[in-house]
DNA sequence: TGTACATCAGTGAACGCGCGTTCACTGATGTAC
DNA sequence: TGTACATCAGTGAACGCGCGTTCACTGATGTAC
């Protein structure tokens, strides 16, 4: 008992063993803590160790370097990214449209929700595009997306895509992504008037946006 | 005659004078060239003044800092954007339909042909947003596109935006938006398959898409 | 047309900064017997 | 259950780097008379 109370090296919550235990882990919450308030271009690896409580020296032996932290968090954006449009198009049932929709909101919603993520999972100059499994992962929510726009213009499910399946998902991807940029970058804060905060622009302007998207024939 | 054969620093072309003349041209046609070849976050002010021929110190003759002359290429930069949608709009003679495709297109090809403008435009972080005159180009471009929507959806020209006018306005924005962060991003260099270079997508995917976005009523 | 002088637009050396990464090291942990 | 030893996961000091910016300076240019 006493031992433990008296122990040496405790500074805040107290860490019962030398060894960290769950460096790695710290580390990508505190990378993200950064992204989230200095932007991408203000992550530093000493910030995260710092964070951690940790030297400098210490994130070497869970990533190779800070790119490959960087490309760590990414890596996790995809995968939660991708099972958030996978959720979403089941939550559209068997109705195409709906699934279209449903996936939609689900990427703004998320672009919103977890910018920090968000933002650093399309900045390629940030992380290791020779790592396979974050281009993998990446592909992945690709194809969830390019799924529901196959059942939308009633294209079968594998196979090259009919150019204008093409165009209607390049369609819908792009008002997604450059909606949730334009609101990301503050883009859409002076204008619109009203009472609009993103909860508005959500929940009345996207579905109004995409009424503007039906699918072909 | 001879004198200026003779005459002593010139080292390349050859500068008739002690005083640059048009360095701070010089060092935005520099900027320029490096945001083209190493990217927004791979501009310094030293690289820019080494290119220009020119020691570390002279910039600040000319920009206040750092800061100061990205802000200037960003405004530069919303200048000839502005311009290209105005010109796109007066292509589209009185169709509306037509006013806003050429506006479109030519959002497109400027963030396609002027790569390094149009993410400087959008990178708020890296410029001064107190200069008032580069909110006030930045807010006219804005200006144009909404002229178009207006048309579009037989609103008067001034007052506010309905409703439905805004979501149409920010369907087109994000549409055009999205594509061209896309595309400079990379994101759309595998898919797709064929013989797609930037060309192809623009001149027959482009249309396609705006099929998609028929003007209300 | 000359001349005196103010201002302009450069130089080059120096500053302090925080960064990523490397290095030799050491105490803690896990494993084989 | 002990013990010997390999490996793991930290430390902390140091490195070299290029950066933005400041400073005192000076030669070139422009202006007033």
């Amino acid at each position: 008992l006493n031992t433990v109370k008296i122990s040496p090296r405790r500074k805040k919550a107290k860490r019962a063993s030398y060894h960290h235990g769950d460096l790695r882990h710290q580390l990508l919450v505190a990378a993200e803590q950064i992204l989230l308030e200095r932007g991408i271009d203000g992550f530093t690896l000493r910030e995260a160790a710092r964070r951690a409580g940790v030297s400098p020296a210490a994130p070497a032996h869970h990533f190779r370097d800070a790119r490959g932290l960087l490309t760590e968090v990414a890596l996790l954006g995809f995968r939660e990214f991708g099972a958030a449009l996978e959720a979403a198009d089941k939550a559209g049932g068997n109705d195409p449209s709906r699934r279209l929709q449903e996936q939609a909101h689900a990427y703004v919603r998320f672009a919103l929700e977890r910018p920090a993520r968000f933002q650093l999972m399309f900045r390629h100059d940030k992380h290791d595009m020779t790592n396979e499994e974050f281009v993998s992962v990446a592909k992945h929510s690709y194809d969830v997306l390019e799924g529901a726009v196959r059942a939308a213009t009633t294209m079968p499910e594998h196979g090259d895509l009919a150019p204008e399946s093409y165009g209607f998902l390049l369609a819908v991807w792009s008002i997604v992504h450059g909606f949730s940029h334009l609101a990301l970058g503050g883009e859409l804060r002076d204008q619109g008037g009203g009472p609009a905060g993103k909860d508005v622009i959500l929940k009345s302007l996207l579905p109004l946006m995409l009424q503007h998207l039906p699918r072909p024939s």
